[in-house]
DNA sequence: TGTACATCAGTGAACGCGCGTTCACTGATGTAC
DNA sequence: TGTACATCAGTGAACGCGCGTTCACTGATGTAC
């Protein structure tokens, strides 16, 4: 945008330039949507600053794009967690815990596309998938099993572990927030509905049938 | 892989090299999973050709990529179309082509993951769309609308049209194949038993509640 | 049947491009004396 | 307070690469006579 002049970071402040060009490497990843289209020429350009500038502070390309998509989980791991505080009952956690997904998806489209829609490169993938596994699957698996304990999850899938039911979960939301990003041009019917009813779907194919004639809590 | 002697196609059997460029090009979107890896260049390699040739049959890349592409949203179509013969019952049918598409995205990872998990450039996915839309997604809302008119659609979805139940059902199962193909390091569990649970529990999702006590057909 | 020729599928060389990465360097800054 | 100097954040030029695309061409093939 404007050319800004950049005057050289003092002695210890090296991680200035460092934030900058971290920022800048997600706004590019945002404006191209591909992490093959953003390259280390252009997030220089971006910043300022001439290419060889980022292997002071990034090992590799690789490197660069890993650490800027890390700091994209931390932003869906606090979207999970802020939906998901002990004041949300048990029986609706799904419900919000998936409407906070999708909605962190929508926000961050080109983003979700590279963490969830790409495969990445062989050592950038272990990383990605620590990442994840290590924090935004953890939370939807604490759930599923508060489900599961509470008698909420209908048997047959319950038998089946947290893990299996997570990812039934999972994989629904996710199918309906990548296809909205994939295909922004399909004539999809009225956007909120389809992701409330999705959700609704998702929950009533995995919890147990409520049975109003029975007993009525 | 073995390094063919080509003989020049004679005169009028220009689509000979044609049709074994688009094979080349398939093959290559299958090993490589990018539309961007795969180059013109590469495309000419391995048919053993020099790239200008493609040229004669392709007006450029996209032209290319596009018409490998239509191939396989055909072969995508049969497989839908194989599943849901009028044989199968309308109360099936939605598992029964669920699978079927399902297994067609797992046994075509790489071109499924172009198909449906990336963005094309602007006017080549109008394309893809419209190839899309033309066939394959009609045939899914097909059977939705038959599964309506049979009343075994919840009716507060029923209320929203075809469009909007097919929506939800794509979702789901587009959300298991895409993540599976995305994300095949995962620790998935049992992936038969997870996509046979998926069907399930999104058909449980849409349908009505059979309703055991009050009456049983 | 034999020959000259037009056709056109495919070639080979070249273009300009942006890429990731390396290297020796520069020159403002903070520090030691 | 003043000066010499080591540090090190960032520079500028260059490397080799594969890309999409163009251009004038070649030479086997089928056809007209």
């Amino acid at each position: 945008m404007t050319a800004v002049v950049r005057s050289r970071s003092p002695r210890g402040e090296g991680d200035r330039l460092r934030e900058e060009i971290l920022a800048a490497t997600q706004r590019l990843l945002m404006e191209t949507g591909s992490a093959e289209a953003v390259s280390i020429r252009a997030v220089a350009r971006a910043v300022g600053v001439t290419s060889p500038a980022i292997y002071r502070h990034f090992e590799d390309k690789d490197r660069l794009l890993l650490e800027a998509c890390r700091e994209k989980f931390q932003d869906l791991q606090v979207a999970l967690e802020a939906a998901e505080p002990q004041k949300v009952p048990v029986g609706e956690r799904m419900l919000v815990m998936g409407r906070s997904y999708i909605d962190f998806a929508l926000e961050n489209p080109e983003s979700y596309r590279i963490m969830f829609m790409t495969r990445f490169d062989m050592s950038a993938q272990h990383f990605a998938e620590e990442m994840m596994g290590d924090r935004c699957f953890m939370i939807l698996l604490d759930s599923v099993t508060d489900l599961i304990d509470a008698g909420l999850v209908r048997p047959e899938l319950a038998d089946k572990g947290a893990l299996h039911v997570g990812g039934l979960f999972w994989a629904s939301i996710h199918g309906l927030a990548s296809l909205l990003i994939a295909k922004p041009g399909l004539p999809w019917p009225d956007r909120e509905q389809l992701i409330t009813d999705l959700l609704h779907a998702t929950v009533r194919g995995i919890q147990v049938a409520p049975k109003p004639s029975r007993r009525r809590s």
